[in-house]
DNA sequence: ATACATACC
DNA sequence: GACTGGTATGTAT
């Protein structure tokens, strides 16, 4: 949406148009401790009347000594770094080198032109302040007031009230309430922006069929087909009237057709909305920035004045060149697009393939015309930020909550994937991501976690003995394929359990979490049932927690896979995880795999079922009979309440405790607690 | 294949 | 005090 992190105002750039260089410049660190990212970003559009002094110095003042402020110094060194090496790359160039390179640019340029097409006309349509826009639609006391869609930790939007203080997307909102103290933030109301979202999507299909939005608030077009058939139109095809009744008749050309869609997105959603109208993609969407709000540009069908529009079109507006790819190519005088083509023997030498491709793609107005839409998505992932969490038990708990978000969502598009990513953020803001690629794809929550779970122990234990601080976990899938059905390998040991369940222990002692959000799992059906299947509700969920099987209520380790007898409750269960964190490595678990080799019937040391399947099945089934209760018991308040402490004992488990009788299950245990 | 960075909304 | 969440892709190893 245009209301994105590295936007800004909408006046018109003419002050800037032709200035991007001193405004490159004029952008280091004024105010800001000489942290340029820190630094309000305005290298889009002017922001005529802003205060930008002030306005870097209340960012500033509010950012510096945090631990964000200090992460971002730490990525401003690296991108110092790589513009230093860049330097002393350039440097070992000599003039002849890069005469041959700029020979050779010239050659893929022709290629290039080769390919210049005129004969399609895309169009970009982007929403006004989309959701802020919203927001003031429906509660018109918003609309002369300075507002943003938001919370206090991130804003989403702010309507143009609010950008006059230097107020904008991605700003936290305790940061925008310094700058503006009167601001009003509302919380953002996703259900409703989709609806508008789809009321235009209504209006721009009747151009484009195969229209491609890019999210709730943007979308491309190529009205090459309707602008044909629009020749035939009659004169009522060409009218539209306002709820008032006031009727519009609009022409024939492209700039008669957006006005008309811009009308119509008016007319039916209260909204003003900005278009873009070029040959390709990449100058549509530079131009529907260009009136915005409430306008639309198009560039003529032409060579000369694409290449006029481009001369001196600030790299930093095309759609791929950010913050950091602008900071490189400043380094070396690129700030226009122009200067791409002026520096295309340095550019050759310094970039891969593909992005001194795309920059001499770029210099040369040429971007793609196809606007259809890749609908295969790629991944999918569920991220959280929270208060810091940093104890092992709260940890694979946020866990295994996540995988179970990315789980539903897998299965409302029904596809499973291959490879799982863990990603934390520590409460320095570091990001890691650790992933691992199953041999076959699922959609499975207890293989997805246990394969998240093991990442997340290897974490834990890197930095141990200190503990893994973290701010943020997020859990992705990626490798997808469609999710057929029965030929998931989970169904195999579906049916094998159910056949074996008769005979055996029940898997799972009784469960429960002092943590209310826990207790939809805890009531959950047992995941092992396939209620699909003939017979899958012989044991209906009731059944499995008799009183006898309360009384053999045991903790299972996420770390060690056992489940020492002597954790009798929630404390001691939790001092064992600490231990064994503590004292435990990757050995064990190299040991295990070595074990199973293939074709290896395996008996499940939980359970007691002899399975026989692949690793990844095997594991999974595991791992579902160590967690599934163990990770929601040992989340409980009284858990949480612990202080937290590594013994420097040598034994990983607690000191022995006398095993309790029936009565002190988790169950009572939380029922009445000591 | 994995890790990390960049970019966009 | 306090700085998002989801997806794609490029780059390096």
């Amino acid at each position: 949406m245009e209301e994105e992190g590295d936007e800004e105002g909408e006046e018109q750039w003419d002050q800037i148009w032709n200035q991007g260089e001193q405004d490159y410049v004029a952008a280091a660190g004024s105010n800001t401790g000489g942290l340029d990212r820190m630094a309000l970003n305005d290298n889009k559009a002017g922001m005529g009347n802003l205060d930008k002094e002030r306005i870097n110095k209340v960012i500033y003042e509010m950012s510096k000594g945090s631990k964000y402020y200090e992460n971002e110094q730490r990525k401003e060194e690296q991108v110092k770094a790589k513009i230093a090496a860049q330097h002393k790359q350039i440097q070992s160039f000599d003039a002849r080198e890069i005469e041959k390179s700029e020979l050779q640019a010239d050659a893929m340029l022709a290629a290039i032109e080769e390919m210049r097409d005129f004969s399609r006309t895309i169009v970009h349509i982007d929403m006004d302040a989309f959701y802020a826009a919203v927001e003031m639609r429906d509660n018109p006391s918003l609309k002369n007031i300075p507002m943003a869609v938001g919370g206090s930790a991130m804003l989403s939007t702010s309507n143009y009230e609010a950008r006059r203080f230097g107020v904008r997307a991605a700003m936290p909102g305790f940061i925008a309430k310094k700058l503006c103290p009167d601001l009003v933030i509302v919380p953002t109301n996703f259900d409703k922006y989709r609806q508008v979202s789809k009321d235009v999507k209504e209006i721009l299909l009747q151009y484009d069929p195969n229209m491609c939005p890019m999210s709730l608030d943007e979308a491309y077009l190529d009205i090459t087909q309707h602008l044909a058939e629009r020749k035939n139109f009659d004169a009522e095809q060409k009218t539209f009237r306002t709820a008032d009744g006031e009727q519009r008749m609009f022409g024939v050309d492209a700039e008669d057709v957006v006005q008309e869609i811009r009308f119509r997105i008016e007319v039916k959603t209260q909204l003003t909305a900005s278009a873009g109208i070029a040959p390709n993609m990449m100058l549509a969407k530079v131009c529907s920035d260009f009136n915005k709000p409430n306008g639309q540009y198009l560039i003529p069908f032409n060579r000369q004045a694409v290449m006029d529009f481009v001369k001196d079109l600030p790299v930093r507006k095309v759609c791929g060149i950010g913050r950091v790819s602008c900071s490189m190519l400043g380094a070396m005088g690129v700030v226009t697009c122009s200067d791409l083509f002026r520096k295309r023997g340095l550019l050759l030498k310094l970039y891969s393939a593909i992005s001194f491709n795309y920059f001499l793609r770029v210099s040369a107005g040429v971007g793609s015309t196809s606007v259809q839409r890749g609908d295969d998505r790629k991944s999918m992932s569920t991220e959280r930020t929270f208060a810091e969490i940093n104890r092992p038990a709260e940890l694979f708990a946020k866990c295994y909550e996540l995988c179970e978000a990315l789980v539903e969502d897998l299965k409302k598009e029904n596809l499973k994937g291959k490879t799982i990513t863990l990603k934390i953020k520590t409460i320095k803001y570091i990001v890691r991501t650790k992933a691992h690629s199953l041999l076959n794809a699922t959609q499975d929550v207890q293989l997805l976690y246990s394969t998240a779970r093991d990442l997340l122990r290897t974490e834990i234990r890197l930095c141990s003995p200190e503990p893994l601080r973290l701010r943020l976990m997020g859990v992705r899938m990626s490798n997808l394929s469609p999710a057929s059905k029965s030929s998931d390998t989970q169904i195999t040991i579906h049916q094998m359990l159910k056949k074996s369940r008769g005979e055996q222990k029940l898997p799972f002692g009784a469960v429960v979490s002092g943590a209310d959000r826990f207790l939809s799992f805890m009531e959950q059906k047992d995941p092992y049932v396939d209620e699909d299947l003939p017979g899958a509700n012989a044991f209906p969920d009731e059944v499995p927690h008799t009183s006898t099987e309360k009384d053999n209520t045991e903790f299972i380790c996420p770390v060690c896979d056992e489940h020492p007898e002597d954790c009798v409750d929630l404390r001691t269960f939790n001092e064992h995880i600490d231990l064994c964190l503590f004292h435990t490595n990757d050995e064990k678990k190299e040991e295990k795999v070595e074990e199973k080799g293939e074709d290896f019937a395996f008996k499940c040391p939980v359970c007691c079922v002899v399975l026989k399947s692949p690793l990844d099945s095997f594991n999974a089934h595991v791992d579902a009979c160590l967690n599934r209760s163990a990770i929601k018991e040992i989340l409980s308040e009284e858990s949480l309440s612990t202080p937290r402490k590594r013994s420097s004992g040598a034994s990983p488990f607690p000191a022995k405790k006398p095993k309790t009788d029936g009565r002190h299950t988790l169950l009572n245990y939380f029922k009445s607690p000591k």
